[in-house]
RNA sequence: GGCCGGUUCGUCUAUCGGCUAGGACAGCCCCCUUUCACGGGGCAAAGACGGGUUCGAUUCCCGUACCGGCUACCA
């Protein structure tokens, strides 16, 4: 597989979410690949909370995430709610750690202390902005101009340190130095230490950035394997040379950049508002913003299964190289290979995402779907009593349905009469004859013995026959008369199962508001 | 603006120098079905552009264009 350094080690990789919301596609897609490679690789997958930013710390969020993952079947080996070798796994808890290594980069000439105030970094950033150069940045060339311990006397540092004025640690980018690493998406990547700028590693309440965090945990949590998004790789730089500063180059994971998530029309990364405007959900589960009591809705509510919503979220960027897109998880572990992931962003299509859904609901059993459908009848205030009737219902519809909560159209008439009857439909071609039909119809089936679709077809038939009138004609309206619309499957099928007592009733029912 | 990445049907993608450019979703038509679906069959639909390299380029190289990402004491 990956004949390289860590053919020998355990794989071990990670997925590191900050927790400031719902969780998104991309999100979801990345714990996936992540997932998959462990899994193949008989390696551990690893969850790490990323909440250095206290400031958009969201109430919540971390729970959701675990609730996510478990609904979709990717719970991790080791993270801060299962545990592990390598806890605290929550960055707010390793907060003491970073600094040593910042400090320790300050003394080997690799960052510096940088006192530079909010207003004075807006200052620089004002006065040396211009037409060509709309975003000065803190580098090589302006670091001089600003205060920070590459410029100021021991002294002065020494002093501002003792004052305790407030500081942050940057990293001390070199002035013209070529970088690249090998992505194992994208091939070799390079980049001019000239063009990043000096990052801060750690900031001034003591946090590290993430810049710091993920390559200090990455090696501390012995990472073989990183898996990101792309809007990540202009910071590959500042990263590397971390792994090298730190004197860990050897233990440097293997790295690739995923493709983004793209917003179906328009341009850009796809986005929670997206969803808003577009009508479809991009979180995994309902999410509700414990500020503003919003509520963005998830592919879990809007009744997606979780198989279907993995298998599309692993087709999205990534193909076996055959014409099959239809995965079990097992399938993926065994099929997934990181070569084969697209190097293009993908525009997100919720019609795909459905088409997913559909196949699975297809595929799957009655009684797997059992528990699933009858929450959503439940929850509609039909109470289903009888399971095995219930199975045999959801076989009967599941091609029709897309959705989970299609399923509540598409089978609450068997287990409860209609409410609304499509009377209108039947109307303009209703007479006397058909009204009648319909009343010794009913009369028919009340005293029928047999009672199973093949029969009750044949009684249908031979009485309109006597009738003289074509069946074709009498099946809407005792469609409409059983299920209330133009939908739902085979008329005699609906009336085997819903039983003599119903049938009748029903048509009775009909035949009265016509 | 700079840096980095990307670019095949409307959308997701296959192709690793030989292409009548394949599949899937969506669309349209037909069959099956006197509902809606499922299923089956069919139609339409693509290599951003310009240069090279080569017997031959969608595939390799270089430009250009376009799209995206980054350019925070956010991740």
């Amino acid at each position: 597989m990956y004949k390289n350094k860590y053919m020998n080690k355990k794989v071990r990789v990670r997925f590191a979410p900050s927790p400031t919301g719902g969780l998104h596609l991309g999100g979801v897609r990345t714990v996936l690949f992540n997932y998959l490679f462990a899994k193949q690789h008989q390696g551990d997958f690893i969850v790490r909370i990323e909440d250095t930013d206290q400031t958009r710390f969201v109430e919540g969020a971390e729970d959701y995430i675990f609730n996510t993952l478990e609904w979709c079947g990717l719970v991790p080996d080791e993270s801060p709610k299962h545990g592990g070798p390598f806890a605290p796994y929550r960055q707010s808890e390793r907060k003491a750690i970073y600094r040593q290594y910042a400090e320790e980069l300050v003394n080997a000439g690799y960052a510096y202390y940088a006192f530079d105030t909010t207003e004075e970094l807006e200052q620089m950033r004002n006065n040396y902005k211009t037409s060509e150069n709309p975003s000065p940045q803190y580098n090589h060339t302006l670091r001089a101009k600003m205060r920070n311990s590459t410029c100021l006397s021991a002294n002065d540092v020494s002093k501002l340190l003792a004052d305790q004025t407030p500081y942050v640690i940057r990293i001390k980018m070199p002035e013209d130095q070529t970088v690249s690493f090998t992505d194992m998406i994208r091939g070799e990547v390079s980049f001019n230490t000239a063009q990043v700028d000096d990052k801060v590693l750690l900031k001034a309440d003591g946090m590290p950035t993430y810049h710091l965090a993920v390559v200090v945990d990455d090696y501390l949590m012995k990472i073989t394997h990183a898996f990101r998004g792309e809007e990540w790789l202009p910071s590959a730089p500042v990263h590397l040379l971390l792994w090298k500063y730190l004197g860990w180059e050897a233990e440097m994971p293997l790295w690739a950049h995923l493709p983004l998530i793209l917003k179906p029309d328009g341009h850009g990364k796809l986005s929670k508002r997206d969803g808003d405007r577009l009508g479809f959900p991009v979180f995994a589960m309902d999410w509700k913003d414990p500020k503003s009591e919003e509520l963005t809705v998830g592919f879990k509510e809007r009744g997606f299964l979780p198989e279907a919503f993995v298998n599309l979220l692993a087709v999205l960027g990534w193909n076996d190289g055959t014409d099959n897109e239809l995965f079990t998880i097992e399938e993926l572990i065994e099929k997934f290979s990181m070569e084969r992931v697209h190097k293009g962003g993908a525009k997100f299509d919720y019609e795909k995402a459905k088409w997913f859904n559909h196949e699975w609901i297809k595929k799957s059993s009655a009684s797997q779907l059992n528990n699933k459908v009858a929450k959503i009848l439940a929850q509609n205030n039909i109470e289903v009593k009888d399971n095995e009737l219930l199975n045999t219902v959801i076989d009967l519809v599941k091609e029709r349905c897309t959705l989970l909560s299609d399923f509540l159209m598409q089978s609450s008439f068997f287990f409860k009469n209609p409410e609304q009857f499509d009377t209108a439909s039947i109307q303009p071609k209703w007479d006397a004859t058909k009204n009648q039909f319909f009343i010794e119809l009913a009369n028919a089936f009340e005293l029928s013995i047999l009672w199973n679709s093949a029969d009750l077809e044949k009684e249908f038939k031979e009485l309109a026959a006597a009738h003289q009138l074509k069946p074709g004609e009498l099946m809407l309206p005792l469609r409409i008369m059983l299920v209330g619309g133009k939908f739902g499957p085979g008329v005699f099928d609906i009336a085997n199962l819903i039983g003599k007592e119903a049938t009748v009733a029903r048509i009775r029912t009909v035949v009265g508001l016509l």
